[in-house]
RNA sequence: GGGCGGUUAGUUCAGGGGGAGAACGCCUCGUUGACACCGAGGAGGUCAGUGGUUCGAAUCCACUAUCGCCCA
């Protein structure tokens, strides 16, 4: 006896209940199994101190998707979670929180500031796992990691030490990017260029005995105080004389040398620029070539130091001004431009960055580099879209030492001890006792490293590495790595190297990279622009599945989505933090799909009956005494199964999910059950027919649809009689050949343009709602008995069929090769009538002007497929004949 | 400056060499026992522009415009 649904779906009683179950019964859980074919995922793992946001919420969307069809495909699958610790990022929430204590780290000291980040972390730290339960994710949480767990900490020093003893790891100073805010050096690739409107001050250093000089242009005057050099191009004419020779430093009255070097812009300002080799990482460089001395005046404060002389102790940008003042009194400002350039500036705090010389520990990175490149010219690591592979490519072939120190508390601290007798660096996992001089006072470097050293051994440290664990045995190389495109080079490079270094095999065979989500108005979402949507929002209005749904109907190659949403309140753009949703359109549409999914399953169950029918397989149906319409809707079903698991072997989960959703709308809800209702109501061996292909059909359409709704079919499937467990280990569908039925394609296509042709004549001509219309159906010997029936008994037909022409005034129309007659009984808009046909006449016209030209064109005919020729015959046919009853309309009606 | 991507219906977007698609919105009808978060019908497009390749281009190529993203 089949359970009723209740007329409505109460997804916050549904979706908690079935987590929970699906969690204590171990659904998520992958255990090791040799020799079982598995399916592994890590996932990018997330801030610690991070909340869901839209971009989380597409990224998981994609991921429990994938996992859960292979899951249901029968392969051991593992999704294996956990959180990154965020070096700065979760220092700075740690010290903001300490801030209204009035405490700084230093009050703390190292220790204590780590045990209380440690417990920021214990305390909110999980926040961002607890949303992705609530997105319905099925990962196996017994598996969570985070990066300064303690064997992954051992994992991460491993690694260094490695490194280290191979000689990649050095020590270097150079200009570094420096964040005076949070006081550590950070990448490039942390660096974000923000237009700055400024000026470019051409300021005059003259010679020294005061008969020439040269005009340098910059857009930091106040570094001019530290600068060694001024430099311009080997090649420019206008220098030829000066260089060699040396000018006079303004307000320093400090002579240095003009140098020619090729690093120069002619074209920049004045052809002459200053340099500062300790505040600029090209002037740097020119520094090396030309042995220039370095004078560092501004500190990691970006505050000015002692070199900066009378200027010592004043902040950057009020130095900015006091210099610019001081050049312009003494007559050494010669012109003040307007200019618009890009400066650097910190991506987590915001603080424009000081180029600032500092001594830093670097990976070599060409070896590294060439492995990650010959695994992917190699194609054992594929990406997808593909386009993201030359841009990997590019990148490695480019690549830079990478700075691995960060001047932080909260990470893996560098496990490099100098020692204080003889100066020797000694790198090892646990603390060395003594020196190799014999000493015992060490002393361990204070920095830690760069977070994104640690995630770059994610795929493998995850699984136990540097342990030989049976997991890693198992389930490394991991199969696919789904991320955002602005990490590829940050982490995705990264993992490949340390992949192909420690464990001789490519972290992942696929990486796909999804889009950013954007607001409606195509900007970023971000909470301190307040553009931000929060998906937990999302989940709290419409639900997971929705959310999911509507997330991965959106995934296409392209490389942002607009998620779009109405705000409550006044409406206006500018959300607020006191905004709530309104209303978000992509989730109506799949609230709809969900609903329509849940009275589809409320009629199919109520029309099972007190003896349900069986569940039957592909093989079983086929045996069944099928009549058309059960073969038609077996044949598509078995087609949709088809097209949705192409989609996803190639990632195109928007094309999937729309596939899904027409099938279950267009065909299944709207034409399979409308068709079953009247042999339902007649009983007997047809009844019994039409109740066993509505169950099987909408069960096999549960397990497709599971991925992408994992909660409403799970639910659905549970109250289904003949299941047992759970959906979501219920193989996944799969094509079967002896459901296809062409001949029953073919057949209802004519059925569904014939219904869809009698509605539109009843709505043209006025026939009102209810009241049963004379139609004939003319020439066709496709259209049989049973295919009549059908159209007599589709909703909003109401037809009474006749099989010969109407002898009075009828209008004349053409549908799948089959012509349709209605007797003009009621009043009509003869008016209206002929001014539609003569619209439809000129697009019938043109379309056949169209087409016989191109059947006039013996080139066509020659070279064309013999098919496209033959389609193109059949167009013109059935293009003559529509213009033959649009002319008959057009007499008709005008002599009314 | 270099690379990549976008420009298709009112809006947001799929599609990707052979008669222009979806969702939402809009218009007209509708209490047919699953569903008004619904059903039926309909209106709405020089597929950014210019050249080229091809029997055939929205689709491939080149250039231009324009908007993004990334790297210098």
């Amino acid at each position: 006896m089949a359970k009723d649904l209740a007329k409505t779906y109460n997804l916050k009683e549904v979706e908690p209940r079935l987590y929970a179950r699906w969690e204590q019964a171990g659904a998520f859980a992958a255990p090791v199994k040799p020799g079982a074919p598995r399916f592994c995922i890590t996932i990018p793992p997330p801030n610690v101190t991070g909340e869901l946001h839209m971009g989380h919420a597409l990224q998981h969307a994609i991921h429990d998707l994938i996992i859960r069809r292979k899951r249901m495909q029968g392969f051991n699958t593992l999704c294996l979670p956990g959180t990154d610790h965020a070096s700065i990022a979760t220092q700075l929430k740690v010290e903001q929180q300490m801030r209204s204590e009035g405490l700084t780290r230093w009050d703390l000291g190292r220790e204590r500031f780590i045990e209380r980040a440690w417990e920021w972390t214990r305390k909110y730290g999980g926040t961002i796992l607890r949303q992705l339960r609530q997105m319905g994710c099925s990962y196996d949480w017994s598996r969570t990691r985070f990066t300064l767990d303690d064997a992954y900490y051992r994992a991460v020093l491993t690694a260094f030490v490695h490194f280290f003893h191979k000689g990649w790891i050095y020590r270097g100073k150079r200009v570094m990017s420096w964040c005076p805010e949070c006081q550590t050096v950070v990448s490039d690739l942390e660096v974000v260029h923000k237009e700055i409107a400024s000026h470019l001050w051409h300021i005059r250093y003259p010679t020294p005995d005061g008969t020439g000089g040269v005009v340098v242009a910059t857009t930091r005057p106040e570094t001019m105080l530290g600068d060694t050099a001024v430099a311009v191009h080997p090649s420019d004419q206008r220098y030829t004389g000066i260089v060699g020779r040396n000018v006079l430093l303004p307000l320093m009255n400090r002579e240095i040398p003009v140098v020619a070097d090729h690093a120069v812009d002619p074209d920049f300002g004045t052809g002459a620029v200053k340099v500062t080799p300790a505040h600029d990482p090209n002037d740097f460089e020119i520094a090396q070539r030309h042995n220039l001395p370095f004078v560092e005046v501004i500190g990691p404060n970006a505050v000015m130091t002692q070199e900066a002389g009378r200027f010592a102790g004043l902040a950057r940008f009020e130095a900015r001004h006091q210099v610019v003042a001081a050049l312009q009194e003494q007559g050494y400002l010669l012109k003040t431009e307007d200019y618009t350039h890009a400066v650097g500036h910190h991506d987590k705090c915001g603080t424009m960055i000081e180029p600032l010389l500092t001594e830093q520990w670097f990976m070599r990175m060409r070896d590294l580099a060439d492995l990650a490149l010959t695994a992917i010219r190699e194609e054992r690591v594929r990406f997808y879209p593909e386009r993201y592979r030359a841009m990997e490519i590019e990148w490695l072939e480019n690549i830079r030492d990478w700075c691995l120190s960060r001047q932080l508390w909260w990470g893996q601290r560098i496990p490099v001890y100098t020692c204080a007798a003889c100066g020797e660096m000694t790198a090892s996992v646990d603390p060395p006792e003594r020196c190799r001089c014999g000493d015992t006072r060490l002393e361990q470097d204070p920095d830690v490293l760069d977070t994104w050293f640690s995630s770059a051994l994610w795929p493998y440290a995850t699984l136990g590495w540097p342990e030989k664990t049976p997991e890693l045995d198992y389930f490394y190389p991991t199969d696919l790595m789904i991320t955002a495109r602005d990490i590829l080079y940050l982490w995705i490079a990264r993992m490949i190297m340390t992949g192909e270094e420690f464990m001789r095999a490519e972290p992942f065979r696929d990486v796909l990279v999804h889009a950013t989500v954007l607001t409606a108005e195509g900007r970023r979402m971000s909470k301190s622009l307040g553009t931000g949507v929060d998906p937990v929002e999302l989940i709290n209005i419409y639900g997971a599945d929705v959310l999911r749904f509507a997330l991965s109907s959106l995934v296409s190659e392209s490389q942002d989505i607009r998620f779009r949403i109405t705000w409550r309140q006044d409406g206006s753009a500018a959300a607020s933090d006191t905004d709530t949703i309104a209303r978000a359109e992509q989730c109506e549409t799949a609230r709809n799909f969900c609903t329509k999914l849940w009275n589809i399953a409320r009629y199919v169950l109520s029309a099972l009956g007190e003896t349900p029918p069986p569940l039957l397989d592909a093989p079983a149906l086929a045996q069944e005494p099928l009549e058309r319409s059960d073969r038609w809707i077996l044949s598509r079903y078995t087609e949709t199964v088809r097209a949705v698991n192409e989609a996803v072997d190639r990632y195109a989960l928007g094309e999937a999910s729309w596939t899904i959703y027409h099938f279950v709308w267009d065909e299944f809800a709207d034409w399979y059950l409308e068709l079953a209702k009247p042999r339902l109501r007649e009983g007997g061996p047809t009844a019994e027919t039409a109740r066993r292909v509505l169950l099987s059909v909408l069960e096999g359409t549960l397990r497709l649809a599971h991925p992408f709704l994992p909660f409403i079919t799970e639910e659905i499937w549970q109250h289904l009689p003949g299941t047992q467990g759970s959906l979501m280990v219920t193989p996944y569908p799969v094509v079967a050949v002896e459901l296809r039925d062409p001949d029953a394609e073919e057949r209802m296509a004519i059925v569904l343009e014939v219904v869809r042709a009698v509605r539109n004549l009843r709505a043209e001509l006025g026939v009102p709602a209810g009241q049963p219309a004379d139609v004939a159906l003319l020439g066709d010997s496709r259209l049989d008995e049973q295919a009549l029936t059908y159209v007599r008994q589709s909703p909003n037909t109401w037809a009474r069929i006749l099989r010969e022409r109407p002898t009075g005034r009828a209008v004349h129309t053409l549908a799948a090769g089959v012509e349709i007659a209605m007797p003009l009984t009621g009043a009509v808009d003869a008016d209206v009538e002929v001014e539609r046909a003569r619209r439809d006449l000129a697009v019938v016209e043109k379309d056949l002007a169209r087409c016989e030209s191109k059947l006039a064109n013996q080139q066509f005919l020659a070279r064309a497929p013999e098919e496209v020729v033959e389609k193109e015959r059949r167009i013109r046919d059935e293009l003559v004949q529509r213009r033959e009853k649009l002319a008959h309309r057009i007499r008709l009606f005008s002599e009314a």
